[in-house]
DNA sequence: GTCTATAAAGAGATAGAC
DNA sequence: GTCTATCTCTTTATAGAC
């Protein structure tokens, strides 16, 4: 990210809302932990994510970081060995907590439609607890090694899914017209856009949320 | 980007399957130009988008760009005057067709219900035939002053859209249970995510694709 | 655990030759 | 229309003091 964002020079490529500022210091409420300053691991982690997400994880420089901490790069580079260890952390929250749907046992019931249910809408809990981590996840294109690693994991998971669609097919209780794949593909990437707008602060709840994308992936928005 | 990717030192940040390669030069199929080589603004645009795409617009180099072309900087810079203005050209390309659906005869006839199908099957339309033009479009997160106008004409559309789902709810077409806004995000959201795995290449047509959002979206996935 | 200072390389963009 | 060479700033990361 270029300094222009802090000197407002025009043209430069900087969010409105002053997410570029500094956090307030930790020291207000100490989280039991003496000595100076210093955040956890938590806390820089959730700092560099924001700014992977707004900026690009490529374009977010370390200084970037830093700075939005109130840090130095060294004082950061002695939490975390490198910028990819942040996002390998980062990216690991997100896909531990999908795939973590898939192990409950509500995932594993016998009929497929009703497993398939379960997990949208574990899908959909997962992406709103873990919101920043899974937006992140989702704008990961394959561009070094640990990206590939995630997105390699991402399409087991998805490849799961489509076998619930399959199964749930030859159950009757979802529609056959339509390639298993492709419908797993949609139904996805209708849950998954919800990181581009939803905010846990607004109005709406995570569980009407679900109700709202099980209502529509389900039985359409059509009236009948 | 890195120049590392070229190398092919370990844990550079590059795509697998030769994406950074030149393209062949385009004195082949001379496009009735003479002279010397020459790129059109065209195939300039082109390439630089796929390189916009694939690893950020912010992480991708106007060397990155030139070399891909065979070009050097520039060279490039005697086509575009700057980084910028490959990214406005672009953007203008992808809104410019999705605006155009609204201003079709089917995107105005009486009924919404029928509107807002027409606009959806539109959409998909539009984003499949100018694929890497919209694919770039929906990364961009507003950290330039020419991102945020892209966006800004992004949510006039939106906005034109939950129009209609409020008036087809008023309708009676579509079912009134779920707020217009939230309806239009998401279905919006499944249309959108085609970029993410559709390749004009593959098997399924633009035509039956649609029809397959257009089922999903309007009817759900569930048998009845 | 945080700092200053530094290294080596890459960024966007321009000057001017051909 | 393309080139080489260059400017100035930013990049990731490290060394070593406190």
């Amino acid at each position: 990210m270029p300094s222009g964002c802090r000197t407002g020079k025009p043209g430069w490529r900087c969010q409105t809302g002053g997410v570029t500022e500094p956090l307030p210091t930790p020291d207000a409420a100490p989280p039991a932990r003496r000595g100076r300053p210093g955040y956890d691991s938590q806390q820089i982690l959730a700092a560099a994510v924001d700014l992977f997400i707004t900026h690009g994880y490529d374009a977010t420089s370390v200084a970037a970081v830093a700075e939005r901490l109130g840090l130095t790069k060294s004082a950061l580079y002695h939490h975390y060995e490198s910028k990819e260890h942040l996002l390998r952390v980062a990216l690991d929250e997100a896909l531990g907590g999908l795939e973590g749907v898939l192990d409950e046992p509500g995932a594993r019931v016998h009929a497929a439609g009703a497993r398939l249910e379960y997990v949208l809408r574990g899908a959909v809990r997962v992406l709103v607890e873990r919101l920043p981590y899974v937006t992140l996840l989702l704008r990961v294109r394959g561009n070094s090694v640990i990206e590939r690693q995630a997105l390699e994991r991402r399409r087991a998971f998805d490849h799961t899914i489509t076998g619930m669609v399959r199964d749930a097919q030859a159950e009757g209780t979802v529609r056959a017209d339509v390639d298993p794949s492709v419908a797993t593909r949609l139904v996805f990437g209708m849950v998954n856009s919800i990181v581009e707008w939803y905010r846990p602060t607004g109005p709406e709840g995570a569980a009407e949320l679900a109700d709202d994308v099980l209502r529509i992936a389900l039985d359409g928005l059509r009236t009948r």
